[in-house]
DNA sequence: TCTGGGGTCCTCAGCCTT
DNA sequence: TCTGAAGGCTGAGGACCC
């Protein structure tokens, strides 16, 4: 580990709710609920007002609207939080080219790679720097942890938060850290929590008393020698700016358990073919060929198959993916289904060019295979989501606010509104009423791609 | 009360090859 | 030729993370 605080780690407040809260301009002090809508959804990120009524990240919707029965329910807009990711991870990438990103809100930066910072007041000036251009370029605020390693910089920024900077000063890691819960440490979730407190330890301190020897008694090698060096701070790891995918899979919940084998099939080629689309816009090829299948008591199986060489052909991951499908029992339903493929290589320039006359034939066949069911026409009340930006011929730029009944509501408002706009309510096939680009959220700031109109 | 989606890594068992 | 050990590959499942 290193002598000085120069890993940094980023982690952006309620990522999602913050965006929603910027673009709407009602929602702002507002409990708001980001997540899949659907009766099986769960929330991806609650607003800090939202997390005082117990709402919290993973929680089943339904739950959460018992909890929180006035927030504001969207649903999530990824391009839009990709887009202002991308404008943040490239602040980042200004400070050092060592920039490790863990999702689309939270990354670890390497300040030493580039002479950023090397020591614990240039960390802290490099630290609140960042954190003042974030909120000029995005009016979003994000914490920052400072620390010798990347654990330690992890566990920094999440006592920094909300929008705070927090040190730990090398020397001082295994005080603090000793009194903290096992479950601080990342690896500890709550199967090896539950197993760590049954052995009698569930501090931090507990675990160094116990001894590495235990520890890889309690939880095997890999993990027992692993959680011994951090309980002691010890952490090498590297900052990565390059992570190499290894797998690439899609899935769905469906919200009614499918029980019709026939429609099973059906829905296994159709994640195939989304699976094969996404590792084909990758450029990779896999040999492993996976099915996950979560039956209607939430037992999950996977089945894989390897083949001869890597594929990125859907013919061959549909057939794979079929076949793997006749060794699995649905009766009783199944509310899930996945396809993935790993064990994925780089395709050749060469492949490429082989390729690049069959790839507009074969998107073809996955839009309308030859046999497959016509897709469904999208009643109207579907295509309008709560929380998706619209434009009215005659009141502009707003958001839906809900839909039902043949009537969509939506409040009319944009990101740079100081007071909250006015709502009204259309039918679903209004002729004025048009999806739209998101708004920046910051005026004036360089447009990014999906955050403003063309 | 009811548990998403997209990943990574680890463990273990069985089989095959050397 | 037989046997056993070691190691790699494959397949399945579990835990964890955001």
């Amino acid at each position: 580990m290193r002598n000085a605080p120069t890993v940094l780690h980023l982690d952006m407040d309620a990522f999602f709710a913050s965006v929603e809260q910027a673009a709407k301009p009602s929602l702002r002090g507002k409990a708001v609920v980001v997540g899949g809508l659907g009766p099986r959804g769960v929330v991806a990120t609650a607003s800090y007002e939202a997390r005082v009524f117990g709402v919290h990240s993973a929680m089943p919707m339904a739950q959460a609207r018992r909890l929180a029965p006035n927030a504001a329910y969207l649903t999530p807009r990824f391009g839009v939080y990709r887009a202002i990711s991308e404008q943040v991870m490239g602040l980042l990438r200004a400070l050092s080219p060592l920039v490790e990103p863990l999702s689309l809100d939270e990354a670890f930066v390497d300040l030493e790679a580039e002479g950023a910072a090397w020591d614990r007041a240039s960390a802290e000036a490099t630290g609140s720097r960042l954190r003042a251009d974030i909120r000029a370029v995005t009016g979003l605020t994000g914490s920052v942890g400072l620390a010798a390693s990347k654990m330690l910089a992890k566990i920094a920024s999440e006592r920094a938060k909300p929008d705070g900077l927090v040190l730990i000063e090398p020397g001082t890691e295994r005080a603090l850290l000793g009194p903290m819960t096992v479950r601080t440490l990342p690896g500890v979730g709550p199967a090896t929590g539950d197993h760590l407190r049954r052995a009698g330890i569930t501090t931090v301190d507990e675990i160094v008393e116990a001894g590495e020897d235990e520890l890889v008694r309690l939880l095997g090698k890999a993990h027992g020698h692993g959680l011994y060096a951090m309980a002691l701070a010890r952490d090498e790891r590297p900052v990565v700016a390059e992570r190499e995918t290894k797998s690439v899979s899609v899935e769905d919940t469906y919200d009614v358990d499918i029980h019709d084998r026939l429609r099973v099939g059906f829905e296994v080629r159709r994640l195939a073919d989304r699976c094969v689309s996404r590792l084909r816009a990758a450029g990779l090829s896999g040999r492993t060929i996976v099915l996950k299948v979560r039956r209607y008591d939430f037992s999950t199986l996977t089945r894989s198959e390897t083949l001869r060489g890597p594929t990125d052909d859907p013919a061959v991951v549909r057939e794979a993916a079929a076949r793997l499908l006749e060794s699995v029992d649905t009766t009783g339903g199944v509310r899930l289904l996945g396809v993935g493929v790993s064990g994925l290589a780089d395709f050749t320039q060469e492949d490429l060019f082989a390729q690049a006359a069959e790839e507009i034939r074969d998107e073809e066949e996955v839009v309308e295979a030859p046999g497959e069911e016509p897709a469904d026409v999208v009643p109207a009340e579907h295509r309008w989501r709560p929380g998706q930006d619209v434009r009215h011929a005659e009141f502009g730029h707003g958001w839906v606010q809900g839909s039902g009944v043949g009537r969509v509501t939506v409040r009319f408002e944009t990101p740079a509104d100081t007071v909250p706009g006015r709502v009204r309510t259309f039918r679903v096939d209004d002729a004025g009423l048009e999806p739209a680009e998101a708004l920046p959220l910051v005026p004036g700031e360089a447009c990014v791609q999906g955050l403003c109109g063309t």
